[in-house]
RNA sequence: GGCCGGGUAGCUCAGUUGGUAGAGCAGAGGAUUGAAAAUCCUCGUGUCGGCGGUUCGAUUCCGUCCCCGGCCA
């Protein structure tokens, strides 16, 4: 409809953030918003920058992905990671050259993390190191983690504060940095964040009517799932001996309960009692993160006339 | 219709030798700095099926009625 193109944005150029909670309809009312309005769409989610997670992850299939482009899905193997790191330096790559081309990028997605750490920026901390997390997994696993929190409260009395007892990850990574550094994480986490914010940036969220309403969506979208072979889709990543149960990307909700039922931990009717449950708290989660974004504006997704016209107000 | 079990949190159940009750699961709220679909933290008042009786006091004992199983007819 309205063609929107100019050779450059003068002044602050725009960004639409599109946030929401797995199976709220975000994915869809991007689509639709695609056709009324001429935008990039960049995806900012977690488990759909993993190639070969498809039906699990709900991605868009691929006629839709030839028709509506998205930057940051499959742009990496299920066995490798990806980090809050690398999407806040591909999604700020992805919104300049949008940009420089006079479009108007359009984040979708539901990884509130992400979403955070493109607007607000991250501390200047060393990214993830393989052979050291190993290391300190190893240790955990012969001493214990209330031995490594303690550890980091000799080395780190404000971060050991910070973070609980219970948390192996935020322990693991705590004393991660502090290796690789040398300094305490809590100090360079003190140092401001380096937000470049350029732009003027509208947020909104899909929502739904209330949480009955999501829970119902949730579980027939993973019906849909189990029918379109989301099973089989598990096993044959499975098959290649690079990944097993404590990669990453197979730790994402469903595949994690799928990899564990074909291992024989439990039946497929548990398997789906599980699936249903890890997804209905992964929405908790999102909602948990969604609430603290106090200057988005709550959409209902089937409404794309009235999110376009909003848009159209922002870049007016 | 008779006999025997049950009826306690959304669900499955425990328990109170009579002093108005607690687990698991489900659910809810929160945290969130390179694994984030991850990793953690917190949260349990419910006519103890209804009505009567005994008792200072009944969810607990007694009676009766209702409901759900099982067996017998």
């Amino acid at each position: 409809m309205t063609a929107r193109r100019s050779a450059s944005w003068e002044g602050r150029p725009p960004v639409v953030f599109l946030m929401g909670p797995t199976a709220s309809g975000k994915t869809t009312l991007a689509l639709e918003l695609a056709c009324r309005v001429e935008v990039d769409l960049i995806s900012v989610d977690s488990s759909l920058v993993y190639r070969g997670l498809d039906i699990g992850s709900a991605k868009p299939d691929a006629a839709t992905l030839r028709r509506f482009p998205h930057a940051l899905i499959d742009v990496r193997e299920p066995h490798q990671t990806y980090s809050a790191g690398d999407f806040a330096g591909d999604a700020r790559a992805a919104i300049k050259s949008s940009h420089a081309r006079g479009r108007l990028p359009l984040l979708v997605g539901g990884t509130g993390l992400y979403f955070r750490a493109l607007e607000r920026g991250l501390s200047p901390l060393p990214a993830a190191e393989p052979g050291l997390r190993k290391a300190i997994a190893a240790e955990a696993a012969t001493l214990g983690w209330s031995a490594l929190h303690a550890r980091l409260a000799r080395l780190d009395p404000d971060a050991a504060r910070h973070i609980h007892r219970n948390d192996p990850q935020r322990i693991g990574r705590a004393l991660e940095v502090i290796e690789l550094t040398g300094r305490k994480l809590s100090d360079q986490q003190r140092a401001p964040l380096r937000s470049v914010r350029g732009w003027r940036l509208l947020k909104l969220i899909a929502s739904t009517p209330d949480r009955a309403a999501l829970h119902a969506r949730i579980a027939a979208r993973l019906d849909a799932m189990w029918d379109s072979g989301f099973v089989a889709e598990v096993r044959k990543l499975l098959d290649d001996p690079a990944i097993d149960r404590d990669t990453v990307s197979m730790r994402a909700v469903g595949y994690r309960q799928v990899a564990r039922h074909l291992r024989g931990d439990y039946d497929f009717a548990e398997c789906r009692r599980r699936a249903l449950h890890a997804s209905r708290q992964l929405a908790k989660r999102q909602l948990t993160w969604l609430r603290g974004e106090h200057d988005a504006i709550a959409m209902t997704p089937h409404d794309p006339g009235v999110v376009a016209s909003r848009v159209e107000a922002f870049l007016r």
